[in-house]
DNA sequence: CAGACGAGTGAACGTACGTTCACTGGAAGT
DNA sequence: ACTTCCAGTGAACGTACGTTCACTCGTCTG
């Protein structure tokens, strides 16, 4: 049996269509409106009035505004993964590594900046199960950052617990250069070059902290 | 002539005491609310019955919600310079700074929680103005620290530039470093121990950076 | 001692909030 | 064709919000 047994209207939508194209309207206009430096915890009824629905009708997608932040935190942090998989990916030498990888981020950053912000704002000021889940999202990038960084041997001297501190450090100076980013997009090159540099100061001396000689690549400076 | 005429009751406040009583009141109520995880804007009202006192009483001391941010972001830095002014007189040295410093910045945030989940939470959630004066704070503080670095001679071959750098490095890794006491306050010790070892990998890496032989005490490490 | 001052009061305003409930009307299922 | 389903409606609820205003009444001042 069709699915649909009057297909008349070529460019009608179908119900779940319809639905689903509200549910988006909601999570955007909720991005939109936490954009807004207004408010850490957005309103319900805000977020139908720029739907352009009545406020009812967000229960018919979100049992709670809570829930909705916990979608908004669950998409955002796939779109990121899949260009943190990206990045991780081409870079195989850590000269390149950082060259490389800053633009991928701050690229992401400029053209999802309303999931940044919103992540941003709720990670610190945001319902309590909000805060976990972002809490944990990052622990699962530091955490994969740790095994890539172990699989990839560049810290051969390191121990695992070592490996794991490094890649949180990496991870919280990177979180907060995304910050950055969002409060200030104009400022993206300016932001980016001290970056570079500060990256490199890290990575340069952490990955030869351990070790008498220096690590490869470590004294390798040409400008 | 005397400021108060006829000061009969020995245990009586004047009218200037009770306003500032009344203020401190409101101040610590503020923090109080603040500290609890639901909202970043906190209500006024909320504050007044807090405090015992009528919502418009709230004027008599501060012209609005914002204002009275201001003087909490004003009031909570004060206390921390003062901190850092005694860990920066007493480390002269990289390793002891290191030891030394960390366990004093902890305490004072474990001592003034309520001032640094308030700054914590502002710095990103809060108005603007709050925002833009908490920014400003953290940045003349990254602006002593550079001083202080390139004063004491760690960084010789560094540009004034790249100190800068190093030090906004370092100032948001304690940023990091703190809101994290802040937020789990029972993982003190832990969290202590993780940042000890990551600012050791940043600090004993970034200044050796540039230079072809170890600076000095770069090497040294026993445990 | 008498008047000015001013911290705190109490009522009232208009607005916005989250949530409930019975409902409508068109698409989906049979 | 007839029924079921369900996204969206609209009114209503109780509560909380920031801000205003005229006021009290103890303290300070001249």
């Amino acid at each position: 049996m069709p699915t649909e047994s009057r297909p008349r209207a070529p460019d009608a939508e179908s119900r779940a269509e319809r639905k689903e194209r509200t549910r988006r309207a909601i999570l955007d206009a909720a991005l939109a409106l936490a954009a807004d430096s207004n408010l850490a915890a957005i309103s319900l009824r805000q977020v139908a009035k720029q739907v352009g629905v009545v406020p009812t009708a967000f229960y018919r997608h979100f049992g709670s505004l809570e829930l909705l932040g916990l979608a908004l935190v669950d998409e955002s942090f796939r779109s990121l993964r899949l260009m943190l998989l990206d990045v991780w990916r081409h870079a195989p030498e850590y000269r390149d590594f950082i060259d490389g990888s800053l633009p991928i981020v701050a690229q992401h950053v400029r053209e999802n900046r309303t999931h940044y912000a919103f992540i941003a704002r709720e990670r610190v000021a945001g319902p309590p199960r909000v805060r976990e889940a972002i809490t944990h999202e990052i622990e699962l990038i530091t955490r994969e950052l740790s095994t890539d960084i172990a699989r990839s041997g560049a810290a051969e001297h390191y121990s695992s617990t070592d490996i794991a501190l490094l890649a949180d450090l990496i991870v919280s100076f990177v979180v907060t250069m995304a910050e950055r980013l969002v409060e200030d997009p104009d400022s993206e090159a300016r932001i980016l070059a001290q970056a570079r540099t500060q990256l490199r100061m890290l990575l340069v001396g952490a990955l030869s902290w351990r070790s008498r000689e220096p690590a490869a690549g470590a004294e390798a400076r040409d400008d």
